[in-house]
DNA sequence: AAGCATAGAGAACTTTTTGAGAACTTTCAA
DNA sequence: TTGAAAGTTCTCAAAAAGTTCTCTATGCTT
């Protein structure tokens, strides 16, 4: 947990890269924390360090980064930091630990491709009209799982699927205001399983 | 990271280069940022080779040139073809256009990083538990935006943000069992902003 | 009162960054 | 071919910035 002077220089920090794209100068932060001594800004930004929020080269000048900057100007290797767990639910742990998240592991795959969700069929899954699913190309489901059906190689929708055992299967909207709908099973063509899904905010 | 007079060595030389189609010699760079020697600019001009933002052929004359275009598509592009639009409501469309989704550009930016959700506090804004968030850095937000707030520097929490205009401001959670919550402004510190989501279902 | 954590000032020191310039080698064009 | 022009390699130095100390002060807890 940060002391109060702590929290400042975190702020003051990330607030600076913000604006120029680079680093602080101790001096800088002191100035703008009102503090006369760049020794005590050294000792927070050693702080912050420590608990790894924050990146720095030591002894360079400026050498203050945010994690996960270094990846983001170096080559585009898709990997991001990945810094813990967050609660979303009862406030639980704050920011912790270090890792990396690599993209093409989380979506990438033979026969896969993407597909831009329309309606909200599927909200009540967490799947909102223009997000973006990943579908596995293939012919057969299991009973459970999401995936893109043609119905009557027309209509390409995204339901979550069950095998009725008896010739027909059924694809279930995530939406309490529709509907399943029961289909005998020659009318149906499975297109693909849902394998990832992702969402931007721009 | 380059220093200051690195940037604008290299800065001069892109500079250079698309007006002149040719590289600068040492001492016009030299007298182009007030520098007496070049010996001083030959020490930039290498630093910059050996971080690759230039390249050079060594010892001939003008020998700067800016890297070829043979870089720009690399190999491990993160890149999953992206097929058309699917109906997650009404059926609408069946699968069609060709394009592509690059997860980069999608996920990537300096100040980036990944957090996996727990708890169900945003479930109604389709986050559920074990999706991974990508929050950009930063220490404001905008009414309305999703953010990651620390509360008494204690507890990070995924919520929706309000700026009161009154000293205080509101963590609203996007699930109806749960009731907002304001704070003083000075006991929230804002971590960074939702800016994506990404879910895997395996 | 003693002990501890937080906060700040400032001095002394080290390292990085920047610059000058001399001496040398290579390139290139007359 | 050859000499001026340009690139390369040094050394020296100073300014700027980071690092490491010690000292002081103020609350808070025991």
């Amino acid at each position: 947990m940060l002391s109060r002077r702590e929290q400042d220089t975190y702020d003051f920090i990330r607030n600076y890269i913000g604006e120029h794209r680079q680093g602080p100068l101790l001096e800088e932060i002191a100035s703008g924390l009102g503090i006369k001594s760049k020794g005590v800004v050294h000792r927070y930004v050693q702080t912050l360090a420590k608990a790894e929020l924050i990146e720095l080269i030591p002894g360079r000048h400026r050498g203050i980064q945010l994690p996960g900057q270094e990846q983001a100007q170096d080559e585009n290797a898709a990997v991001l930091p990945l810094l813990g767990r967050i609660a979303a639910g009862l406030p639980i742990e704050a920011i912790a630990d270090q890792d990396e998240l690599n993209l093409s592991d989380f979506f990438m795959g033979p026969g896969r491709f993407v597909l831009k969700v329309q309606g909200e069929s599927m909200i009540e899954a967490g799947i909102l009209p223009d997000d973006m699913v990943v579908i596995e190309s293939c012919i057969t489901a299991r009973n459970g799982e999401i995936v893109v059906a043609l119905v009557d190689q027309q209509e390409a929708t995204l339901k979550r699927f069950r095998n009725n055992q008896d010739g027909t299967v059924t694809l279930i909207p995530e939406n309490s205001d529709m509907r399943p709908m029961t289909f005998e099973a020659h009318r149906v063509h499975i297109q693909g399983v849902l394998v990832a899904q992702m969402r931007s905010y721009n």
